[in-house]
DNA sequence: CTATTTTAGTTATTGTCAATAACCATTCCG
DNA sequence: CGGAATGGTTATTGACAATAACTAAAATAG
């Protein structure tokens, strides 16, 4: 039999103890996030577009003609980390990689037609995915969460940044 | 020059545009838990403590004699990688292994009195480092933040575990 | 205008980590 | 008793990210 990741019990079994764990944001928001992610590559129907890649795509598509530079100082990520994102999509043909005329250090990357249906498509099924997951929660509650996350995450703006 | 992880502009650089992202909790629990994340280790003055083992060590002072497969059940473990958890903290002389008298398969796992030192010491670097966390946020934003949290992870009990 | 430095990007290397699979020992149960 | 299930460890593998080293091109100092 092959090795599940353990658990069907409830996340707070109340039969064990928990010591300050819950009383923890870092610990809740890590279980939230493994929850979300974990769910991530077959909600959007492929296990290899992860939510860092879908990120790419999505800053690619919002920012035509970024670079590379950019596109990794935005995210969050080391030069390596962006190269390898946008191999992954230019593989797929869903970002091209333009060279800049004027510098030619430098390479635009632009959503090709195939990425834009792409980008598009991922978008619905992230939305929804992301709706499951915070279905149990009433607009206004799901717009008092983002609230407090955002003010978290800006207080936060002079350290490491993001996915 | 050594490659940083780029940024030290805003998590929301506005000269860029985000897409959709800004709008999905996935993206903002995300950010928000690698903030927590990266800075855990140094606010508890060991790189090597990640907020993984210091929930085995928790769990395991709040449960005493737990089942190496329990433990693993309640952090959503596979097997391995509870040993290697229970590995790191023995090597510290800070857990235990017991061998049960009536399964001798079975090993209940125990703080030792250094471990005892270690987590409480632990509990108040990490209480602390989580309240700079949310420095920003009232007690009572607080409190609903937590809510909010904890119904999103209840509401998904059925998914895989965290941390 | 050359020579040095800086910047954009890629490639190579390394190390961590987690998951699977295979394995041993023990207990359960027909 | 003998096979199946359980607790735990070990071995192997693969993904991934970080650093470092490198190429090419531009900026700048002298």
């Amino acid at each position: 039999m092959s090795e599940k990741p353990t658990a069907e019990l409830d996340l707070f079994d109340s039969t064990f103890e928990y010591g300050q764990l819950p009383s923890l944001t870092g610990f809740l928001l890590r279980k939230a996030s493994v929850l979300d992610f974990g769910n991530f590559g077959e909600a959007v129907g492929d296990r290899t577009i992860t939510p860092l890649r879908y990120s790419v795509l999505e800053v690619v598509g919002a920012n035509p003609g970024l670079q590379q530079v950019q596109l990794a100082a935005i995210l969050g990520l080391t030069k390596p980390a962006a190269t390898l994102a946008i191999d992954f999509w230019q593989s797929r043909n869903c970002i091209a990689r333009r060279q800049d005329r004027k510098d030619r250090r430098s390479h635009g990357v632009y959503l090709t037609p195939a990425g834009e249906d792409t980008l598009a498509e991922l978008q619905k099924l992230v939305a929804r995915h992301d709706r499951g997951l915070t279905a149990s929660l009433s607009a206004s509650e799901l717009g008092q969460l983002h609230s407090l996350l955002q003010r978290i995450v800006a207080s936060q703006a002079e350290e490491v940044a993001a996915v």
